[in-house]
DNA sequence: TATTGTTATACTCTATAACTATA
DNA sequence: TATAGTTATAGAGTATAACAATA
């Protein structure tokens, strides 16, 4: 019923497959500190990645495609927000289409302590200065640039 | 908890929290490929994960604990799976109220290709092999130790 | 008494389709 | 016609509580 060592057979895979193994077990990590700094707010995941995206004001349309998720979930979702006046929903004089979400003062506080959570993450203790200089380059290579990815369907 | 070195205390402390969020970033993006990689199984991501988790027989607890969800919920969660013939129930001669999760021929082919689909994430592309043998060796010290998190709640 | 797994319940997330009001 | 947002619907994930069978 035990599972057997996590990176023990890793020895015979490329380098590539193996930093994807250990990207998706760190990826792992950080979905959960994510979903627990949510719940200490009170807050589900898509609730808490909504509210980040508000720095400034945006449209229903920008939180779904951020979330990739259908616009009408977004309806729900901000609802719920809106029903706890962290977010409301303001009419945009130029579009009158477009519902502008805007944070509430108690909006914008939960907004920056739960960035302050997420970013907070300890993962990267137990490294050194050098290494965390080394770490921060390679990391800004991979990220930033989207998918290579066929993200249709 | 406290960085070592006085003088370079400050930006190392500004590296883990640039460090913090690319690795959210590169968060997102491995879990649009997870996403992505399990619809193209016609797997929902939990069902996924659970398959992910048998490659030896365990039992519901084990996916339960695995999967950081209550006991019940994987009930649901196996019904589909054993609906689809990837998995079977059988019961454990040595403790009866354990049920021994048991993938089928077809779990056993499509828990092969899930987990090469994962792996095969192409996220690192564009990295030397030596940048890649770093970004490996990083990796490997701040993943696969466990969270230093209260993961109660 | 404690543990394994199930059922019942309620809430949330998600996509699809159909609808409105604007553009 | 196209876009922003909503509503209705259905399937799936999630936690809680209560329960039966087993240890």
């Amino acid at each position: 019923m035990k599972p057997p060592g996590v990176a023990g057979a890793a020895a015979s895979l490329d380098d590539a497959h193996e930093i994807a193994g250990l990207l998706f077990q760190i990826t792992e990590q950080t979905r959960h500190v994510f979903e627990s700094a949510a719940r200490r707010f009170e807050l589900t995941p898509p609730q808490a990645r909504a509210l980040l995206e508000l720095q400034q004001p945006v449209s229903m349309r920008f939180v779904a495609d951020r979330l990739r998720c259908d616009a009408s979930n977004v309806t729900g979702i901000v609802d719920r927000l809106e029903a706890r006046e962290l977010v409301t929903r303001e009419s945009d004089p130029l579009d009158r289409r477009i519902k502008s979400l805007v944070l509430t003062p108690e909006g914008h506080r939960a907004r920056v302590a739960l960035e302050a959570a997420v970013r907070s993450s300890p993962v990267m203790a137990g490294l050194s200065p050098s290494e965390r200089r080394a770490l921060l380059r390679l990391l800004g290579k991979i990220a930033g640039r989207g998918l290579p990815f066929d993200n249709s369907v």
